[in-house]
DNA sequence: CTAGCTTTCCGAAACGTTTCGGATTGCGGG
DNA sequence: CCCGCAATCCGAAACGTTTCGGAAAGCTAG
């Protein structure tokens, strides 16, 4: 391994110069620094994180932490996730620590390890619940973490979200306004933030056009097609609806499969909106009827994601570094007015 | 940060004998040990991972480079992969780094970063090719590394296989002993090891019977449904096969809808053997009619990789850490003999 | 009683980096 | 000619751990 001192040697410099000279430190010369930037990268040179870690508290190492759950390996959510953070990281020169602990494991034990253990400057957390134990934790361990979501309440937290609540609002409205009143909701696991702030967006729409919500139209579970299919199949079965929001692209292929096995045409006879994250496995456009969606990349997530956690390492300003995007809705086939 | 000093002091004994005793040397008193150990597990320390590293050159972490590309976050192989991994490592009190590099980084500029700044222990390689140069490359370097799979010719590193010669062999001679002589072969990618491994398997299981082969039923491809699907009409389309082997339960099932589409029906027209890595996606048995398999579950391979990886970097004999597994053969319902 | 051994402990050095405080040089202004 | 200041540089300490070489104390055999 090529040292900070080897380098020293070989330019005729103190270590200490050294290293400020690779640092863009200001009280070297500029001729100096460009000698000694040319004579590392000669030799190959890179600083051993370690040791930078040990004295400056920077390790250049972030880490998500997630529990193993029955079909983690095949939740696209995640795969987008862990694949768009770790490269957003690299190219930030920054690593990136995936770690997948046991279901049984205490979450909160797993966290205390990795931050005691010290090596890593901080943590992305995504599915954020209400009241989440994790970000209790890291703040009062004052360890730099950002959120993907946000909770509802006092945020006094770096985060990047959309705004869940206007999706669901958006699309009950077109759905009010194109004359329909039995409207259903297949969403997400419940304890989930997104999810709530759906629901009830889902429920105060209903509410102030005077609908009380029926709970044999809203589904809560893993948003998957299978999903969809079965909870769509059970609200099909007695006093159907006439539209239903779908939390996902997937769920809303199982409502497609659904209706066309209960002889339903979508949207003569269900109109159908989904939220559409863009994962590349799923493209509404592909849909036949061609799916409604309010839409927003999942992908354009990650740089926000990995500035503002370097931005909380680096103790840059909260206000910075909170930002809810809006979705935006896009109209195509699967939504129509209500005939009566 | 709880530190080996604080502990110390609370214990009454130098730094020295507390880590001593926390890592189980034997000039310990068995009771000083419980002692030191008690203590240090009610402050809650945890030993800082950087210095430990600069000191002892054993940092407890791994690394998994990728590099990007279309289709990597819809890559269930993938994901299995990684999800797998990271927790056997955790399991083991280890670390595991992800690192999505850009397509377009030069792989070996890429570990040279990576081993440079001397944070991690050794690396695993997937899916190898033929003169793979991170081979190469982490060999000359010392650097501790195991392979997922393996190149022919000499084999001096550690790695676990499966006998993907085997697979092809085996599902070839049973088309053949059912009286099949056009037998079709969709496959991976054919810089891949284990994709060459089955072509050439297949190749001269067909020239031991006296059979040519013909271009125009060997695939190589991404193994997605649609590229199964695709290859199969292409092979449908004039002189078709009877008999197609897939490397895969994807490809198998973009065959069978294929197949579907054509009015052939399996295994009366057309007979189908895939290998089947248990992926939680694609199961076999779910098949109409029930595919016949090659079973290897891929799961199976990551607590020998895990294993393998540590022992290169504690420096065990190669000997032990290398192993190629044996699938066996699951007859379902997709190969029959071929009417004439 | 002493030599030698075992058991249990400890001080100090080392790993590679950053950073604090100070040192040296050269220059212009008085 | 000297003072002060800016521009560059450097030595040494520090981060938390492991490890090398030895030291102290207690015991046994002679």
């Amino acid at each position: 391994m090529v040292t900070l001192k080897d380098v020293a040697r070989s330019v005729g410099l103190s270590v200490t110069q050294v290293s400020r000279a690779l640092n863009d430190h200001f009280d070297v010369n500029e001729e100096t620094r460009r000698r000694v930037k040319e004579e590392a990268a000669r030799l190959g040179y890179e600083p051993n994180i370690s040791a930078r870690k040990l004295v400056s508290g920077r390790s250049g190492m972030v880490a998500l932490v997630d529990t193993k759950y029955p079909g983690l390996t095949s939740d696209f959510l995640f795969f987008e996730i862990v694949a768009g953070l770790s490269s957003e990281f690299a190219r930030r020169g920054m690593q990136f620590v995936l770690h997948v602990a046991e279901e049984e494991d205490d979450i909160i034990a797993v966290y205390q390890k990795l931050v005691g253990n010290g090596s890593l400057d901080g943590f992305v957390l995504t599915k954020p619940v209400e009241n989440d134990p994790r970000i209790d934790y890291l703040t009062r361990r004052k360890v730099p973490f950002v959120v993907h979501g946000r909770l509802p309440g006092g945020t006094d937290y770096p985060y990047f979200d959309i705004d869940n609540r206007w999706v669901a609002v958006e699309s009950v409205t077109r759905f009010l306004d194109a004359g329909h009143r039995r409207i259903g909701l297949i969403n997400g696991i419940a304890h989930f933030t997104y999810a709530l702030a759906r629901f009830r967006g889902y429920c105060d729409m209903l509410e102030a056009r005077g609908i009380a919500t029926d709970p044999a139209l809203v589904f809560h579970g893993h948003m998957t097609e299978e999903f969809g299919y079965r909870s769509a199949l059970d609200m099909l079965e007695t006093d159907p609806p006439t539209a239903i929001f779908c939390s996902n692209v997937l769920i809303a292929a199982g409502v497609y499969r659904a209706a066309a096995e209960r002889g339903l045409s979508v949207p003569r006879d269900l109109s159908v909106i989904a939220h559409d994250d863009a994962l590349p496995n799923a493209d509404p456009a592909a849909f036949d009827p061609p799916l409604s969606t309010t839409y927003s990349p999942l992908s354009e997530s990650w740089p926000p994601l990995a500035e503002y956690l370097t931005g909380a390492i680096e103790g840059r300003p909260l206000a910075e570094m909170q930002r809810v995007e809006r979705p935006r809705f896009i109209d195509r086939a699967s939504l129509a007015p209500l005939e009566r």
